[in-house]
RNA sequence: GCCAACGUAGCUCAGUUGGUAGAGCAGCGCAUUCGUAAUGCGCAGGUCCAGGGUUCGAGUCCCUGUGUUGGCUCCA
């Protein structure tokens, strides 16, 4: 007999290898609604678990993350149910429980079409009222494998040859399913509701390339009603911020079909730009950087020597001049390296920070296009710093700093991954050691969080990723900080010290904004296009309220334009109520509006695009403070 | 690149079982001169993504290409 505590300290005996989800049930009703993972001494584990010895065991209920999961990973074995039911013969690969929902991998004749979803949901409905119990058996390898074979389900035979040597191999049952799993899972199909099926995709088998292209299905499922409909309206409000319907609906941006992945920048787009420019000139200049310029057409030698001809040629455009081939830069560095080596450099020279606004052409797969969030043509906010490698420690916690104070200033939430070497890598290991390791200790010295991840490093060195989290939590890799171990080997970079004689210097390759298309994409979102008055392209409108009133708009707007506000004119013959309307569907800041009484009174009507009508005040008083609002970079 | 869906006016979208196109908004004109999110009337606007095919006849059906969207893979 073994005693088992449960959460509220009531404590009781059982035979030993009483599975959890009995042991928690025998106590009664206040655990009878729990599902169904279960922790059994602050450890994880499926509620089917045997218990063996003396332990605390609590069921984790709908709300806890991990019945979450086992609720999700439940619908998902329902949809793969439904499924088999309306399409008989069809294959399950796997259906695990993802972030915000789970998915199911298939392979079948039948394409799914939209309609087909409706028609599947249905089943689910019938499968979650037949309240069919899950139950969980084990079988031994060989048994398993004919046993799923048996079943036609060639993808789960793979699956379980793959296993380790002693791996259990468990299957989960409701009604006639069967399917190969881990578990952990609710007990019954009555219990989990508002399944909802999501949208069609393709997906390979394994995720590789090169085998065959299944159909997933995917879909969400909450215990509770209203938190299904308040994620399907979250969908909706993010996609009402989608950048791509913003950069349209504001005149920032567009893409034309003549260039797929290729954005055009329209008036006030460019404004954003090179005001989100002028700001990172300045904080750079803040840091220590000079600024440099090279070219977007060099010579295949160029990138043979950078080893980018075969490590990066797939995504290159080439060309030929004068009968010698050339590429379309894909990257700056190589005309960093050589603007680095058109003059010698003493260690008093370093570090040197040298940053270029690169304008750089990859060719991405066509189907990875999205906005400007994956473009084929992107301006790189790049630097090289180069230094010795006793500088490097504290050149990374310095980019580091100037990163996160860049990112404040927008109010971005950003997590940090260290990337490993990979397997193509260039380089001595121990060289990649020595690297990583003084990124990890940079880090640390920063006190920021990070997480690893392994061999997914650039082949010239390891990095430091910085994703940034959009409105729908997406997250999108912007800045990075390379550590490059290459370059200056191959274009053999010195420095003379202060012994006289030739060193190596060591080499950082960095971007802040990643590219300054990506940042801007991303900001939109995170702003839902109303951006701070120092950012906004427009950031005051001026309305007159009549004809009559015309030219002391006019003077308030040049009166403003003299201060450099960014001011656009709305004089029509139309309405005040339709002018504030287009002009808060712009998401301008500010509108100043000038009637009769404003004429009379010497003063403007200022209108908050936050706040509305906030009353009138003498224009000076309103330049003094919107100047204040922009200097400061201020966010509302 | 792969799987799927889609492509009709500047934008958002209708367009029945094939019988050569419509609405709202935007634009332009006229009237109106108005007080904090839509004034009224009128006019104009389309190689129905492109190229083939089926048919007496194709926006509609089939094929190919292309672009977009959602994923996969890849990545700033």
């Amino acid at each position: 007999m073994i005693n088992i505590t449960f959460p509220d300290g009531s404590r009781r005996e059982f035979e030993q290898g009483v599975t959890a989800l009995d042991a928690a049930s025998s106590i009664g009703s206040r655990l009878k609604k729990a599902t169904l993972a279960a922790e059994i001494d602050g450890e994880r584990r499926d509620a089917f678990a045997p218990i063996g010895k003396d332990c605390t065991l609590k069921l984790l209920t709908f709300e806890d993350e991990g019945g979450r999961w086992a609720y999700r990973h439940t619908a998902s074995h329902m949809l793969a149910q439904a499924v088999k039911r309306l399409y008989p013969g069809t294959k399950l690969a796997i259906g695990p429980a993802i972030e915000n929902g789970f998915y199911y991998d298939f392979d079948t004749e039948h394409t799914f079409a939209p309609e087909d979803l409706a028609l599947i949901e249905k089943e689910i409905e019938k499968i979650e009222k037949e309240e069919l119990a899950v139950s969980r058996f084990e079988l031994p390898r060989e048994e398993a494998i004919a046993y799923v074979e048996k079943r036609g389900e060639p993808y789960k035979a793979e699956l379980i040859r793959d296993l380790p040597e002693d791996a259990v191999i468990s299957f989960y049952q409701q009604g006639e399913f069967v399917d190969l799993c881990a578990g952990p899972h609710a007990d019954n199909t009555g219990k989990v509701k508002n399944i909802k099926l999501m949208s069609l995709a393709g997906a390979y088998w394994r995720g590789s390339e090169k085998n065959k292209m299944l159909q997933r299905i995917y879909g969400t499922a909450f215990e509770k009603r209203a938190a299904l409909d308040e994620y399907l309206t979250r969908i909706e409000e993010a996609k009402k911020r989608d950048h791509r319907k913003l950069g349209r609906e504001l005149g920032l941006f567009m893409v034309a079909d003549e260039g797929p992945g290729f954005p055009f920048f329209l008036p006030k787009g460019m404004v954003l730009k090179n005001t989100l420019i002028e700001c990172w000139r300045e904080a750079h200049k803040r840091y220590g950087y000079v600024e440099i310029s090279t070219p977007i057409i060099l010579s295949r030698q160029l990138w043979e020597r950078s080893g980018h001809w075969d490590h990066y040629k797939n995504n290159m455009y080439t060309t030929v001049i004068d009968e010698a081939d050339y590429s379309i830069k894909p990257m700056n560095c190589p005309g960093g390296m050589l603007v680095y080596k058109a003059e010698p450099h003493s260690y008093r020279d370093l570090p040197l920070r040298m940053a270029e606004l690169g304008l750089v052409h990859r060719h991405e797969l066509s189907g990875a296009l999205h906005g400007l969030f994956r473009v084929r043509c992107f301006t790189q906010d790049d630097a090289h710093i180069f230094m010795t490698w006793e500088q490097m420690k504290d050149e990374i916690v310095s980019t580091v700093r100037l990163f996160d104070e860049m990112y404040s200033l927008f109010g971005l939430k950003y997590k940090i991954e260290l990337s490993t070497m990979p397997e193509n890598h260039m380089g001595e290991k121990e060289t990649w050691d020595f690297a990583t390791e003084t990124l990890k200790q940079a880090i640390c010295e920063t006190g920021k969080p990070f997480e690893i991840n392994e061999g997914d490093g650039a082949f010239y060195g390891p990095k430091l990723d910085f994703h940034l989290e959009d409105s729908i939590g997406r997250t999108w890799q912007c800045g990075t900080i390379q550590l490059d171990m290459q370059m200056p080997e191959r274009f053999e970079l010195e420095y003379i010290g202060a012994d006289g004689e030739r060193h190596r210097p060591v080499m950082i390759h960095r971007a802040l904004f990643g590219s300054i298309e990506r940042f801007i994409g991303v900001i939109t979102e995170h702003f839902a296009g109303a951006f701070p008055t120092w950012l906004a392209p427009v950031q005051v409108k001026v309305l007159a309220m009549t004809d009559r009133n015309q030219t002391a708009a006019e003077n308030v707007a040049r009166e403003l334009e003299k201060y450099n506000v960014r001011v656009e004119r709305d004089f029509r013959n139309e309405k005040i109520g339709f002018k504030i309307r287009e002009a808060q569907m712009q998401k301008i800041p500010y509108m100043l509006i000038v009637g009769d009484k404003e004429e009379e009174g010497g003063v403007v009507a200022v209108r908050s695009r936050k706040k509305g009508d906030v009353g009138t005040m003498p224009l000076a008083g309103f330049i003094r403070q919107i100047n204040d609002e922009i200097l400061t970079r201020a966010r509302d």
